[in-house]
DNA sequence: TCATGAATCCGTAACGTTTCGGTTTTGCAA
DNA sequence: TTGCAAAACCGAAACGTTACGGATTCATGA
């Protein structure tokens, strides 16, 4: 039914490879060039793209694992992403793993099996054992948000030390002491390092963290109501909480909303992510935000950059993927609202 | 490099077509199977699904264009349906045409050429032009939440009008007469459905509606605002919202919050979707809630059986898809919340 | 043991590209 | 005009699978 390569090499009366090769923009003398366009126009030609894959041994295509497509921070980097590589013809197949390490196997496994050309992911598991088979075959992979000891990839990440560090500042500066956190789990690298930034920047200014002020969640809603109300009954005197990702963030709004407190006032609050949610809170809530754009922009840069010099099927010799991982990390930053209340004022 | 179907057929001294025949689940004798089963885990051989693709023109693989991933409903919905997918061995290939229907377009185009089996839509255009190829193709395609006239394909949507009959009726029950809406764009199916949802609960309520009640909104969070705020300064007498989508119900909290009104006191309210954010507000929001798994679920058996019945290349003379386009339509719940006062008590 | 129908098996020809290597054509200087 | 390198062209052989039609084997009953 379609034309093919071979229909429109009949009808020009020029040969396969010379049509192949004006379609891979190869050069072609002008009057076949002319030729051949016209023929593609009238019999709707247009490359079959499986056929190629077969061929070239690349589907142009790259497969994504993230924890959670519900969830705005992956969201926003997916939408970004997507666009980036469709607009470099590459198509992108994504797979939620709902946070759990098992279906993180069993995509990545999958998106193997379908030949991606390369893999994005926000990894669950905590050993890079499930990218095994991408490692193997020299397949590339970009990390996003978190690092994976012993994996050797690109990854990008954000300055979470940094980013805990501010917003407990933020706090100090506002005469805050008793500075309550909702961290994420610890075996979590995001978790670990946000935890981390917090107790460094207490201690730079002479303040011991206290381990009844910080409460460890599971990143999610439900998490972060727990964490609240276990800290407001076993704190009564503080006065600032920081929170470490933005479903805890929600669930803390929730769960000082149902102990009947108000933000801002009995106790201050700095969130994470989802600048929509800081502004309908009210008071606005002040947030960490996170460099979604850039995020995105880097993560498809680095996986287009390996893309272009590897994964050829008959790479003369060498390894492709010599070029050890590289790993960029952003900063983030601080959307101030109304919800740390001044002290001294 | 990696083992192929000649590869193990070599090995076992079967032929070619009874090796293929054991992978497609044909009957191979029981000695041949057991000999094939070695092979294959000696040589790690698994099948290329490009070549596989090639030969009967299947790339299980379909597509879907969304207006927003960034968004919650459609997020959620394609967190389902992509899980059910990938169970049929079907990898989803997600586009993101930002509520723009050049974008829309062109990702349907991209998608049309990358050879998806089907695809899945929530339209943003408003004619079904942009999916003619596939129309034309007769490859399946369903459409999600919004219904094109003059496209005969399958499509899953929810009953607009009752969701929207039902958040009027709560308002009546609790006294409220001066009920104010703020709803989508004319041209969005479910703009139009909601709006005349709430018309007709009011004038069979005996209530007339009135222009100055009803502002339309484009879907966003800053048009939720804007709406908001023009309703309470046209309005004085207003005393209950209802908001028809998620998006504008945020915007609309951030507009009470910002001209100081309180919720639930003041004016009462009723939103749309995203259960966690009605979790969230202070007092709890009541929203109208679509029944997401059910939405996908559906959408996900609609394409699947069409995928089953038609697509193979040679289809032995007739039509694959002349079986019309069948239309689900699902009902909607009501999460209750404490944002509507009753002004009887 | 033989015939017989059913169940398995097999070789080969596609599917639509790219690519290898060799051949023809072209443009240009002599 | 001729010579010659460079540019453009070409056919055929892959890539790894499926599917057709015919060949082989099997179990079974006479």
């Amino acid at each position: 039914m379609a034309a093919t390569i071979k229909d429109i090499a009949k009808k020009t009366g020029l040969g396969l490879a010379t049509v192949s090769s004006y379609l891979n923009g190869g050069n072609v003398r002008e009057k076949n060039r002319i030729l051949i366009e016209a023929a593609i126009q009238e019999l709707h030609f247009e490359v079959n793209e499986v056929a190629r894959g077969l061929k070239t041994n690349r589907t142009k295509t790259i497969g994504v694992v993230i924890p959670e497509l519900n969830n705005v921070f992956c969201a926003e980097i997916m939408t970004e992403i997507e666009d980036i590589m469709r607009n470099h013809g590459y198509a992108l197949v994504i797979c939620d793993c709902r946070t759990d390490g098992i279906r993180e196997c069993d995509a990545v496994e999958f998106l193997y099996r379908k030949r991606v050309d390369g893999l994005i992911n926000m990894p669950v598991n905590l050993d890079g054992r499930h990218l095994r088979c991408f490692l193997d075959a020299g397949r590339p992979i970009v990390l996003i948000d978190r690092r994976l000891e012993g994996v050797d990839c690109d990854c990008v990440l954000v300055d979470n030390l940094e980013a805990a560090g501010q917003a407990v500042r933020i706090f100090l500066r506002n005469g805050h002491t008793r500075i309550g956190m909702i961290g994420g789990p610890t075996d979590v690298f995001t978790g670990q390092e946000r935890l981390t930034g917090y107790r460094n920047a207490l201690i730079e200014a002479g303040i011991e963290p206290e381990d009844r002020l910080i409460a460890l969640g599971d990143y999610t809603i439900r998490g972060g109501v727990r964490c609240m109300k276990e800290l407001l009954a076993g704190n009564p005197d503080m006065t600032a909480v920081f929170v470490a990702n933005y479903e805890m963030t929600m669930g803390a709004v929730i769960g000082m909303n149902e102990m009947g407190i108000r933000m801002g006032e009995e106790i201050s609050m700095i969130g994470f992510d989802n600048a929509e949610f800081a502004r309908a809170c009210n008071p606005k809530l002040t947030i960490v935000s996170q460099p979604i754009r850039e995020i995105a922009w880097n993560a498809a840069e680095l996986m287009l950059e390996r893309l272009r010099k590897c994964g050829r099927r008959n790479e003369p010799g060498k390894e492709p993927s010599v070029c050890p991982g590289r790993v960029v990390k952003l900063a983030t930053g601080m959307l101030e609202g109304d919800s740390v209340r001044n002290l001294a004022g």
